[in-house]
DNA sequence: CTGAAAGCGCTAACAG
DNA sequence: CTGTTAGCGCTTTCAG
């Protein structure tokens, strides 16, 4: 079929190993037979066979990327810097989109572990339940979470300081001078929403008394923010401003509040999290959380790969990443 | 390391090639001995190393996607079709970025051949030059693209009927009674954003005299878009509507005029193509073609996995999807 | 510095 | 229906 080592040996008239040698490190071999080698292999258009390769080195110079899913823009970004990096050093992507859905997670990284990927980078492990969670911590395969992990010693982890942004949130509409303000934000118990979450309700109750803080939980994408919005505005409750889970449910959060017919920022105010690209694009746009998504993803795959390059896979790293506050012009200053 | 077929055989009492026989189809083996080693494989949790079996099959079971880049919504959405059919045929995809650079994507695909993917899903091959193209179409490897091909014969094809939505566009304007239309589009050369440009300047050319039709490249992304519309405001010309070469440079178009003081639809009227989900989300709603991104995806790798079924990679399928006008309201009739 | 040889884990004839 | 036997293409000791 194709050209093999085989083949470069007989027509350089060496031995296979030999070529092996000269087309990887070069190291103990003969200048000149090197050079031979690689100008023989060079002209038959040699190309190695990486899955002979792995099948002789145990390793298969490419990773998995579970992410819950792809159209999410978060984690495209997230997917970019971590293909970039990959890529830069020598391995390639799977792309999984596990749906938050712990059974089929589960099924990807069994079809990962059969391709002997060198390491998996997973969105979150909170929609496994225990026995899964641990099935996966013993699965011989380096892995980094994106959110922080329940059990730190079982995974490295790589994030935006998610609890500080909440805060930040907080903190910023209270300067403003609400004091009525909801949350809407995805499904409990998705670590990272969960952190937002957590940092925001805390930062209300320890800042003041007089706050009504209340959260409201849905589904995390655009139609979960849009509804959860209908819902809050059709119960008339007297509320000054949102805190969307993420800046995609704030893109569908503002749509509900505008089809309604009120207005950002005058009637109500709205923040949101990650800064997304389009997060400038809505009207008004959007203040928002800005946390380093393209290189969360780059870190997680340069921490991934210390850890495949070591044969014992602990000393795991965690990383929290800086956030902060892009403040455009979805939020007003409440006039006393 | 870990358990392999030979382990399950002695432990079976049976013969290596029997166990094989037995964990693939499951034919030719006595039913009794089948669920046998079936037990003992379970029992030993065993679990069958597919880079050894890709090696010995010379199939990978995997697929190689590369778009220009996974951020561009469109591409996630049409990378989410694919993954969800490649999975579901046991396939898994390893996602590449080509960045509209000839000589990334040349890399990619050598790469991608070295772990012998089954077939290549790919955005475009408009920046490859002629060389890299022949070289590209005789690989050995199927390859469908998602936009027309220059070379029909070359490679599959699956996308939408972008001239047929330009040429939308441009009626639906014309009815609205524009004659003052520019298109601002992505660079020159880019197969889909040229075929829309086409059904556009054809349809105004030949619908009336008493036209005016320009059109200006630039970056296709959220800024092109931004640095276009500024452009193209800054030099006063007497223009009623815009048509975006795609969502998101629409997106960066609305920016640029909602930023300049100007209203859509009251002063510019705007028209996008995708029809990305965060169209309705602008402020106004954006009017756009929509094509069908997810069954694009999905079915360019039914195709790659049929043509990766033949012997002969020919029998190139062309598949060519509707797109059809959604109304929102970033487009205003003219007052005669 | 180079060659010989064993083997990575699995499949696929070919016999029996 | 099952066992034997070659490999798939490459790496990697171990000798020379």
């Amino acid at each position: 079929m194709s050209i093999t080592m085989k083949d470069v040996a007989l027509e350089s008239g060496v031995n296979i190993s030999t070529v092996s040698r000269a087309l990887n490190d070069g190291r103990g071999v003969h200048d000149a037979t090197r050079r031979h080698i690689l100008s023989i292999a060079a002209k038959l258009n040699y190309r190695p066979n990486r899955i002979a390769r792995g099948l002789a080195t145990g390793r298969s110079t490419s990773l998995g990327l579970i992410v819950s899913d792809i159209r999410n823009p978060f984690f495209a970004e997230v997917a970019r810097g971590a293909e970039d990096a990959a890529r830069s050093a020598g391995y390639d992507l799977v792309l999984c989109n596990g749906d938050l859905d712990g059974d089929k997670q589960m099924q990807y990284v069994r079809s990962l572990m059969e391709k002997r990927v060198d390491g998996i980078l997973m969105n979150s492990v909170s929609a496994l339940n225990r026995r899964q969670q641990e099935q996966l911590a013993r699965c011989g395969v380096p892995i980094v979470l994106l959110n922080r992990a329940a059990a730190p010693k079982a995974f490295a982890t790589v994030h935006a300081d998610n609890e500080a942004g909440g805060a930040l949130a907080a903190e910023f509409l209270l300067r403003l001078g609400h004091r009525n303000i909801m949350h809407l934000t995805g499904p409990r118990r998705h670590g990272n929403l969960t952190d937002r979450e957590r940092g925001f309700v805390r930062t209300l109750e320890q800042k003041t008394q007089r706050v009504e803080a209340a959260v409201m939980h849905g589904e995390n994408s655009f139609y979960g923010g849009f509804t959860l919005a209908s819902k809050l505005l059709a119960q008339q409750r007297r509320v000054t401003a949102i805190f969307a889970g993420n800046d995609l449910m704030a893109f569908g959060i503002i749509r509900a509040i505008l089809e309604a017919g009120y207005r950002i920022p005058g009637d109500l105010s709205v923040v949101g999290f990650d800064n997304l690209e389009l997060a400038s694009v809505t009207h008004p746009p959007l203040t928002t959380i800005h946390q380093p998504k393209y290189e969360t993803g780059r870190l997680a795959v340069e921490v991934l790969l210390r850890l495949a390059g070591t044969e014992k896979h602990q000393a795991l790293e965690h990383k929290v990443l800086d956030v902060q506050l892009v403040e455009r012009q979805s939020c007003r200053r409440l006039s006393e």
